[in-house]
DNA sequence: TTGTTTGGTTTATAATATAAACCTTATTAT
DNA sequence: ATAATAAGGTTTATATTATAAACCAAACAA
């Protein structure tokens, strides 16, 4: 039996990475409500999917308000596709 | 989106409900093999989803030898099958 | 009869997820 | 002006979880 990627296998990171699968990029707030995650949880899932390299994140500015936009990397897109056969064969889908 | 059974959302869980939704029974040494788990951390696991009711533990001798026959209950099964669904819906399978 | 293997369980530790507390800048109300 | 409130986060502390180490009892082997 294969493993399943740590990184990828938690609840929210994989709820933030399969958004952000289906979207060009999405922002801090957009991704709280979507998970329903506490801004600090988010916070430091969002930073851990960063620091490997599965997503860029962006901080700037819209107006006066600070923005951070998200989106995956082809690193990112390829782990989560892999994670994703791997739970198939556990799944038999 | 819906949350994932945590009980079911951990790798070795799953991988040990994996097995059982596909097989009749199978005892503690099969599932130590199948999985490359530690006794320690199976015997772990075996417990929590026995004692949430996902899967049936009968332990008796083979001959001298003590063995725990595993197998999954209907409960567990359904779980197994909403856990599954729910994935889907974020990987879109 | 001492050591070793089998089949586990219990307990301690390491890792992880989560939320609480906090910070900064902007806006609103007084 | 200035004191509260909100927006958009980050940092840090805590609770939970997974994992392995240490342990135990019975059987068998040397």
């Amino acid at each position: 039996m294969q493993e399943l990627n740590p990184l990828l296998h938690s609840q929210l990171r994989l709820a933030i990475m399969s958004i952000l699968m289906n979207v060009e990029e999405a922002d801090f707030v957009y991704l709280k409500e979507k998970t329903e995650s506490t801004a600090g949880n988010l916070s430091v899932q969002l930073e851990k999917l960063s620091s490997a390299g599965y997503i860029s994140v962006a901080k700037g500015l819209l107006g006066k308000r600070p923005r951070t936009i998200c989106s995956v990397t082809a690193i990112g897109r390829e782990a989560f596709e892999q994670y994703v056969d791997v739970l198939k064969s556990y799944l038999r889908l």
